[in-house]
DNA sequence: TTGCTCCTCACGTCACGTGAGGTGGC
DNA sequence: TTGCTCCTCACGTCACGTGAGGTGGC
């Protein structure tokens, strides 16, 4: 018994910013589940359940840049009730990033002042 | 003339958390300048300067996530003194990935909220 | 029936990793 | 001379991209 709202591979990947191989890349690796049902041959169908799903590992790969190896093991572990520990590395792991942006914003900042003042020191 | 402080590609490596194989890489696609008086099979030979420089390289290509490519590219521009507008488009990128970053932990912290206020109510 | 998107191979590509076999400097 | 790091091929790998050829649903 499926739900009304289903969705095809195409939406999902056009709802996510990825491509319909990216989806199916996903499903090989075990990173996505594959639907039991499913002929071989027949169209994948999604859930507005799964694309929350897939933004959120999306963004936990991208902001992070940890493999897909790695990000397969972090959702396992957190299906596996450790959630609250997993959630402080993870949250431990966004900071230090963000530091590392607000580090380069700041040198980007000082850069562009230096050539500023270079430019008005020309005329 | 060579400076007095030459690295050699290993140290090189050590100091920007990289590999031997991936300066060489760079070299390979024009990332990084290939010395011009270097014979075949010897040594290459580094500075500060080029650590300084391959720093920047990295940090631009991690937090932002943009390809080698890309990166030549906005490396060869930058040079090319169009300095100012270019920074004014790293810097935009750079606070739209620090907006997505403080976005993530807001969620995650909501997240450890809901799972502590679970935990609390079990007992 | 016509487009459109979907399907499954299967080979290509980007950014390196990883030996194989050999040479250079403290 | 012995280790260590370096060198150049050259093939392997990860995360997909890109056709080739064919089938399914509004």
């Amino acid at each position: 018994v499926k739900s009304e709202r289903a969705l095809r591979i195409g939406q999902v990947a056009e709802r996510t910013g990825t491509t319909p191989r990216t989806n199916r890349y996903y499903e090989e690796i075990g990173l996505l589940p594959r639907a039991p049902g499913r002929e071989p041959g027949s169209h994948r169908l999604y859930e507005e359940n799964d694309v929350e799903r897939l933004r959120e590992l999306l963004s936990l790969k991208d902001l992070l840049g940890i493999s897909l190896d790695e990000l397969r093991e972090l959702a396992a572990a957190e299906s596996a009730r450790e959630a609250i520990g997993h959630i402080e590395r993870q949250l431990e792991l966004i900071r230090r990033r963000r530091k590392e942006l607000e580090r380069l914003e700041d040198e980007l900042i000082a850069k562009r002042r230096r050539a500023r003042s270079r430019l008005r020191s020309i005329h």
